[in-house]
DNA sequence: TCTAATCTCTCTAGTAACTAGAGGTGCAAG
DNA sequence: CTTGCACCTCTAGTTACTAGAGAGATTAGA
């Protein structure tokens, strides 16, 4: 039986994300040592191993939860699992095109900024007026897309 | 002046949004008609009009923050302008190897799931033992990346 | 065996960037 | 004048955690 700090290290995944992923249900509770201190067995330290590689695959945690409901039911048609996949993976696609369009957009403004005084910058020109800019490219309506 | 809503559908930012960001003192607060509805002029709808454009090429609130306060001192250089841009490039491009990788993942996962049970599913499996992935690829340390 | 260092516990609150909803008021058209 | 939409404030929820306080558990060394 390993300890939450164990298997935080075996895993590569924090200690309190772990207690985290118990509070959501994703992980069921954990035994308790005669201190209330969480213990885990091999079962354990491989469904976090999971989720740990889901989440690197940009699973959100929703589908890693569908996931894991499919696996605790090896007879089953592997189709549920597929169509997850390929959700993630058509989503990831539109990620790639979108910043490959920003990529471009964000090199444009930069050529065009060598080393002015600020009234003549691209930059902020063409973020204050996005006409100065190349025409339509698509309006997003939702503007969560965020700089890492 | 126009009303809240009005700026709303001229700028392209949801009307909640723009209360956020007076909250947050991304906009100055708004004049307020006899009734206390809020009320923006010319200047007030361009300066959303640039965080909106800077939101829609990936900029986090803060670098935008801080765009405006160097746009708000035109005679200054370009340089720190200059580099915040570029910082949000290089965000973008790193983003961009790291989802093209996942997509390879991905459709890697997606090719060998043909149609059998979850016991023989390349997806569950790859996720829960990804030494069966090909080996080594970057050690991420954060998990923050999500499907959109 | 004692003690000091390191874990671990729970709980609360904070992060980014909003979104949703409740319950109430302003305003313009018919 | 009333109907109905737009607006107001405030609170709470979202995703996937992270940080910190204050207290108890365990373990390694003297």
């Amino acid at each position: 039986m390993l300890t939450i700090g164990k298997i935080s290290d075996a895993a590569g995944v924090k200690v309190p994300t772990i207690r985290y992923y118990e509070e959501i249900g994703l992980l069921p509770e954990a035994e308790r040592s005669a201190g209330n201190q969480r213990l885990y067995g091999q079962k354990a330290q491989e469904r976090l191993t999971f989720i740990r590689n889901a989440r690197e695959l940009g699973f959100p945690l929703d589908a890693i939860r569908d996931l894991l409901s499919l696996s605790d039911r090896p007879d089953q048609s592997c189709a549920a699992a597929d169509a997850i996949a390929s959700a993630q993976l058509a989503a990831v696609e539109a990620r790639i095109a979108r910043l490959t369009a920003l990529k471009a957009e964000l090199e444009r403004m930069l050529v065009q900024c060598a080393g002015g005084m600020i009234a003549d910058c691209r930059v902020i020109e063409v973020l204050g007026d996005h006409a100065k800019c190349h025409a339509d490219h698509a309006p997003t309506g939702h503007l969560t897309e965020v700089a890492g």
